[in-house]
DNA sequence: TTGCTCCTCACGTCACGTGAGGTGGC
DNA sequence: TTGCTCCTCACGTCACGTGAGGTGGC
């Protein structure tokens, strides 16, 4: 075969692998221009240096194979290529978000770790927020219990009839720290399916980050928890971003026609199972999609 | 099992798949705290919340399940885990300097893309340049052809005897531009073994970014190839950052006592391979290694 | 009882890398 | 002829996701 590259050759002069030709071969982005029905031997032209060219350049700013081929083959136009190209930045800048938010992660855990003694065990878990649609009634009442209660069952009862119920779990916004004596401005929040936006009440909180923990039993422990978590974040440097969450994992609940799948519910309070979640900023915002 | 979760229970309070935990089991970093023998049924503890919480904070700033697993096998202290986190911190930023370089190549990928025209179809490679280990040998000379020549069997000739050879194609740096006429400053570069850096003339070159083509024939066509690519770069704005490189890839040698490998060697200077190679600078050095 | 939860395989992901075991080419 | 190159399987990577097909639990 005169004038023709064996794989080596190429793969020499390409700077990839012999591997790597093989699979774009075999992937038929980059066939040889002779095989050898004898050996199987591969034997590609020195123009094919220029495609293979074309093929790691694209490779180079993390276009797939897919990708590649899909463009390549379609005879694109240079302004074809450089808007795939545009698109592809778009999504490398957001990757360099997502790794910024991971070195900010990285130091609140260190911080969160470092303040963790014998005498204050909490596990702290930090918490990506999803966005979520939700049901909201706010009101200012005069201490917990029966009244946040009442509001629950008024709500649940409005979801309900609504039939936008979604399966998660609802949960309390504190607007005034849960250790204020009376007079609490609180917000209870129902989840409702994403197509329930237009409902009346209907909120949508969009994601972020938390950091949370989660207890078993009574509701006496979340003022005393909210003033450990907040005091970490004070030692550790970090700002809470908006009011404390406290989330009914698993609780009681007397009404049987809210639509509540039963293992949301308990019948003693022992069984209770609660998050309590403070949020907290990062300076860059995470890109949710690409 | 009173009192314990089922892993749909735990997926949820800890905000992982099923699929996830049922990983975490199999990995043994994450054990149910008991198995129904009949059913297969997973149950958890309640405290596997922080566990769970544990692997998930260290998942969120890109611990691998490995170094989970290791980590926290032994029972660490707050400063070990912390030291894992300032670990992987670099090699976040690592990553980041990597997607930076992407952008920077995905900018100078379209700025090229842009420049091709019908009359100018040069494909232009982008190239990683390695760090590299090579005998230099550098001179002032009246004129390209037997002057170049004479310095290259001079320099193999050395390696040779040195038995230091590195099985990689030779090449030639212009210290002056290829077009001018006459007292050319010229480097003869013959790759050796990283392990002869001692040598005298021994030289090392750090890894960097070029962008280059491979043609074949003789030498006639390097000149009018270096026009076309530095004006290229200059319409695209980019800064040539080194001298020329000319590439030989598969030259003519008289001499078989240079150790080189057959298949570098043509017999016809129409056999010649030949890679013109400009280095050019991206404001953000790649790091080489994690 | 029905529907929901859970179970265990088995396979897919992405772009090759790493052998194993064997043959072709100069 | 020897050593180098090339060939084709087959398997591994990483942390699960996606079914298929079947059973347990309230």
């Amino acid at each position: 075969m005169k004038g023709l590259l064996r794989i080596g050759d190429l793969a020499r002069l390409g700077g990839v692998s012999i591997k790597a030709l093989r699979f774009y071969d075999e992937q038929e982005l980059l066939r040889p221009d002779y095989v050898d029905p004898q050996t199987g031997y591969r034997y590609y032209a020195i123009e094919q240096t220029h495609a293979l060219a074309q093929i790691t350049n694209l490779r180079a700013v993390d276009f797939s194979i897919q990708e590649i081929a899909a463009l390549l083959s379609a005879e694109p136009t240079a302004s074809e290529i450089t808007d795939a190209i545009v698109d592809k930045k778009r999504i490398l800048r957001c990757e360099k978000t997502i790794l910024d938010n991971k070195l900010q992660l990285a130091d609140i855990l260190s911080a969160i770790i470092t303040d963790t003694t014998p005498d204050n065990p909490v596990t702290l878990k930090l918490r990506t927020l999803e966005d979520q649609t939700f049901y909201a009634m706010k009101k200012t009442v005069a201490h917990l219990g029966a009244p946040v209660t009442k509001m629950f069952e008024t709500a649940e009862a409005i979801v309900a009839t609504r039939k936008a119920r979604a399966p998660m779990a609802p949960f309390l916004l504190f607007h005034d720290p849960p250790t204020k004596p009376s007079d609490l401005t609180l917000e209870v929040c129902i989840p409702v399916d994403q197509s329930s936006e237009g409902l009346m009440g209907a909120r949508r909180i969009h994601g972020g980050y938390g950091i949370s923990t989660v207890y078993k039993g009574g509701y006496a422990h979340t003022a005393a928890l909210y003033e450990i978590m907040t005091k970490r974040l004070e030692r550790v440097g970090l700002a809470q971003s908006g009011p404390l969450h406290e989330i009914y994992h698993r609780f009681g609940a007397d009404q049987e026609d809210y639509a509540l799948p039963a293992k949301m519910l308990a019948r003693r309070s022992g069984e209770y199972l609660t998050e309590v979640l403070i949020p907290i900023s990062l300076p860059d915002k995470p890109k949710e999609s690409f």
